[in-house]
DNA sequence: CTGAAAGCGCTAACAA
DNA sequence: TTGTTAGCGCTTTCAG
């Protein structure tokens, strides 16, 4: 009754059908035929049957005997966060070009949750990890690494582990950005970030800090708690905004928290920049096309995945040959794009803006 | 030399240990110890010792033996359209809690890919299938539903095929949209959609002429091409609104498409709602935050994935028993949100519209 | 040049 | 109650 027509073809099927062995097709059919001296003859029956009958070798028997799986381990923040998710549409395009699937999984940078998806990764016995750290997961993968499964971070890395990865260099962008809006005049710029401590957090601060330093203007920094609710972060910012009304300039340290923003200045009836210029990191369709257009500094994502996936499929290469490799540890740099969000207005409106602030 | 500290634990080594069968340690591990009547005692000791040296069972032998995986296999259109990767994203986390693995590509609507990535999957033996189908892929749809895999579509579907899916009522997004805009008094509303036949496509235009045609008003439908690229769609979409100077309002049929028209409307200098209102389908953090706000057609994002994956681990479930289970093909519903895109600017209205958006 | 056969690690009949 | 053992389907020596 249950038994339908489960006529799944199996490599023994194709070698009898043939008459010859097993051996032989399998030979054929992973491209040793020449190494193993088969005939010509031979191996282009055996192909054109194959085809003919559409014979693909079961994958999981194949992975279990060759402990190679094919399968690439991508673990990011916040696969709906459209700076992870173009990257990892970039990454899955070009490895399902060679020869890779990709499983995914978000961590929303939880540490549990991280290092359960990487041991679930591991008990699938993936070839090779993409992974966006989230903090606390060095012994989770310094534990990938001593098996010496390939693997890539990106976005940010672990100082402590001697790692494969591509970053962007954050306090570049970031540098960048403040020292624009000081050229545009604005003198008061405080910095969004959040409550991470992880290193493109750190760096974007850094620059951010650095320019300030020069330019011996006053530091604002506000660290906006990532665990909280949508609203809370929202109200949270609209109670740092009316408490630093000194404040003309924001740089936010991540897209999401620029999107808080906004709708923070919205509902608060600021306008930008005259009231409050913006500059934001990740561009995003949004900054594009919002009115005034939103200044960023974007992060350079074809590069990204191209570096990443670069990396690792070099390494997923050379595996077999146990000569360590070079650490890869590219660093990106990022643009300033500059738009109507953090440029002065004409002379009527800068002047007001200027007059306002010496009267605080 | 190249045998390093490889030790994984198999479970031949902990039934060595503990002085048991390699069976007793299977069958407790499978929960199958009391059918099997293995004492307590000795569940009890294996329980302990798995757990003291950390073990876990191969996966993919695992998978050989018993021919399942664990994996689902997701296609969707495209993961980096909001849209898709917020599914994508909840529908994730689900399947991981009750132990799934998500492995996922994108088709950009390409038959040719669907085919080769539903191919892909079954190679790999994934468990189960979610499918947003890219028009003439019936066959390989056909062929995994003949398999009995269990499959589940979604945002659309192959009406030829008797499958389960989620999908929402587009037509009653668009008539409502369509309704609410001649409400306002805009009475020349064109409709700009994609040169897809697929049945979401087809439902959403349904909605809109079947709403202008009981208002007797006349109908304007521009279908682009999907396939050019960034800036032919916006050089064609301004070439339309300009060859249509009479149209007061524009309905998108997909938010990608409403982002190009943004563009193209802030190139042409247009100024919405009063020289052209606006309304797209799914929500996104720009139309909210746009200025003016654009009113949408919210898709119900939690519903589907909450359907989608519970209609997909219940078929999990059930596939051991044979009997045929009915057909789920849910319906759900869209959302009018009505922001200030759409709404007729009456003397002082505005302010109003956006306190009460400010409310939202 | 080709074929036999030993596993990869696990599950689950079937014995005992 | 527990142990033995036959595979799942494929790769890859190694002997012919």
């Amino acid at each position: 009754m249950s038994e339908k027509v489960k006529k799944r073809t199996l490599i023994s099927d194709i070698a009898a059908h043939l008459e010859v062995s097993i051996a032989t097709v399998s030979l054929v059919l992973n491209g040793k035929a020449k190494q193993s001296r088969i005939s010509d003859a031979v191996a282009e029956r055996v192909l054109a049957y194959v085809q003919e009958v559409g014979y693909k070798p079961n994958q999981l028997a194949k992975s279990l005997r060759t402990g190679k799986t094919h399968v690439i381990g991508l673990v990011v923040e916040d696969i709906a966060n459209p700076f992870f998710s173009t990257v990892a549409s970039l990454i899955e395009r070009q490895a399902f070009e060679r020869g890779y699937r990709i499983i995914y999984c978000s961590t929303n940078n939880d540490t549990e949750r991280s290092k359960q998806l990487i041991s679930m990764f591991r008990e699938q016995h993936v070839d090779g990890y993409i992974v966006v750290p989230a903090a606390g997961i060095e012994e989770q993968v310094g534990e990938i690494l001593r098996e010496h499964t390939p693997t890539v971070l990106f976005d940010r890395y672990l100082p402590a582990l001697p790692t494969h990865h591509v970053v962007v260099n954050g306090a570049q962008g970031t540098y960048a950005a403040a020292t624009h809006l000081l050229a545009q005049g604005f003198a008061n710029i405080a910095f969004v970030t959040t409550d991470s401590e992880q290193t493109q957090m750190q760096d974007r601060l850094d620059g951010y800090v650095r320019a300030l330093q020069e330019h011996q203007v006053p530091q604002t920094v506000k660290r906006v708690a990532v665990s909280k609710d949508r609203e809370a972060v929202i109200a949270d910012l609209m109670t740092f905004i009316e408490g630093h009304r000194q404040c003309d300039a924001l740089i936010f340290s991540t897209n999401y928290l620029c999107i808080y923003g906004l709708e923070a200045i919205t509902r608060l009836g600021l306008r930008i920049p005259d009231d409050l210029a913006l500059v934001s990191y990740d561009d995003h369709d949004l900054f594009r096309l919002y009115t005034p257009a939103i200044t960023v500094i974007a992060q350079p994502v074809e590069d990204i995945a191209k570096n990443v996936i670069d990396i690792l499929l070099e390494e997923l290469k050379q595996r077999a040959s146990e000569s360590p490799r070079p650490l890869q540890q590219l660093v990106l740099h990022p643009t300033l794009v500059v738009r109507q969000s953090s440029v002065r207005r004409a002379a009527g409106s800068a002047k007001k803006a200027r007059k306002q602030e010496a009267a605080n």
